[in-house]
DNA sequence: CTAATTGTTCCACTATACGGAACAAACAAT
DNA sequence: ATTGTTTGTTCCGTATAGTGGAACAATTAG
């Protein structure tokens, strides 16, 4: 007896009690987030059953979503997918949490320099290449100083790396079709030594630059994940060669991964 | 007194009278329309405001909405933006309109294929590159053949002019980082001469290719405009230097032009 | 600290959404 | 073509969920 006066029925919140009963805008929202995850067009009766709804609930639905361009149909089969408007929220969204990307992950970015002692960035995806959109700078003397805004090949960037390897193939196919630029021995411009890199930091969840740009600059970099579609964004970490060791990498790696998982969790809150 | 009987109160088919009366449902899309156009957050009075909703009402919906991760709150600020939720269906409706796209152009290009007499085809924006995703061969015995799935540089594909001539400035910077190759004399190379020359397409809404990949090959291309967001296609025409004459270019640019503007209007449908 | 602005909750009333069933349309099989 | 089957839409009385005024909170400005 905590909170609130008569506490009896008013015990569902919003959320109700057990779920079965929803708003009809809620209804109308997970017909949409049906679409989110398959691409394939759906009928009236397969959604009523997908989402457990009456067949003329969700046939009044799919009308007003279809009138607000959310969904339309496609006349030869007619089944519904999604719409401009679909499109173009998501357009929005996509904008407007990129610049939420940077204010939530500012802090965690800090706390994660001061905790290695090295310089911390982000990188985000801005069509085949990779930007430098945020960094807080190491506490040391000796430390790599990010050029903020600055645009980063793919074949040089441990961000790039850590993204690519979790995006979709067609998108990569795309990437892959510029020609890698050397800038040292290190450099990876073999495509088929990147796949295979990339595979492996698929597996690995973390990605390393030993050098690929700047010889004495090395780098470790972990994926920010968007609600299990093709990531955009990576946390990266970077210093001289010198004070990267085996041992460093190793000692990073779980504050790394952590600071990522924060990040993304917070981006979807 | 045609259609069904007692067509009295039922004047109101889905879409009311007047527009003033909406169902939850539709409120709530409302919502969702309304951070589509500018990216800036929004609070509650000032949503109520804007879509002349009642303060309590808009208030509801949004802790759906934000329940069901179409928005989310800012902390800072305690005002609106769009959530993950609407990233992922504008990430899914993205996919399900471009194979959409396809479907919907194919009689349009053929019928312009027949018109002019020379091979068209549709051109995808993919990353930073531009894909050949549907063409039609032209009558001609000499013809341009177009090589389905191509992915072709933006310097050289006319198609890739048209497109981002119109989309925003800070993809269009990451386009412009690449080198561009050089595959012949007409090829253009110069970042600024780019620049200059998606000025005028901008203007002309047309864009052309005067054999900037092969020199015997000429093409005029028009983006397929988004909902007002960056297109990321174009129709294309392309045949032979001998016949893409400046009369031939006055005489298709009807067809090509409306063609296009076709295929946009199919596809919001 | 008060005033003003913004955001949320409450509650009685009514409009709105529900769901069974009838109807209609498309598709398959005979 | 004719019938049967599946899928989609409309109808309508009922009950529930949404509404909006107002009170209440919370936040910001003065």
């Amino acid at each position: 007896m905590l909170n609130g006066p008569e506490k009896n029925q008013t015990d569902k919140v919003n959320g109700r009690q057990n779920g079965a009963n929803e708003s009809s805008a809620e209804k109308a929202l997970n017909i949409l987030l049906a679409f989110s995850s398959s691409t394939k067009e759906m009928g009236t009766t397969e959604l009523s059953q997908k989402l457990g709804m009456h067949k003329s609930t969700t046939s009044r639905l799919i009308k007003t979503l279809v009138a607000a361009n959310f969904l339309q149909q496609n006349p030869a089969t007619r089944k519904y997918l999604l719409g401009m408007s679909a499109y173009q929220i998501g357009y929005a969204a996509n904008r407007s949490l990129d610049s939420r990307l940077l204010s939530i992950a500012q802090p965690h970015l800090y706390e994660l320099a001061q905790q290695t002692g090295e310089s911390v960035a982000l990188e985000l995806l801005s069509g085949t290449n990779v930007i430098l959109a945020s960094h807080v700078e190491g506490p040391s003397h000796l430390r790599f100083n990010f050029q903020q805004g600055e645009i980063v090949p793919i074949n040089v960037a441990a961000g790039a790396k850590a993204i690519l390897a979790h995006s979709d193939p067609d998108f990569l196919e795309s990437c892959l079709q510029r020609e890698f630029e050397k800038f040292n021995e290190q450099t990876i411009v073999s495509k088929k030594k990147y796949r295979a890199l990339l595979k492996q930091v698929r597996k690995d969840g973390i990605s390393y630059d030993r050098g690929e740009r700047y010889v004495d600059i090395h780098a470790m970099a972990v994926p920010i994940h968007y609600g299990g579609i093709t990531p955009k964004a990576a946390v990266i970490i970077a210093g001289p060669a010198s004070r990267l060791t085996d041992s460093f990498l190793k000692s990073a790696d779980q504050p790394l991964r952590e600071t990522a998982s924060k990040i993304s969790e917070l981006l979807h809150s």
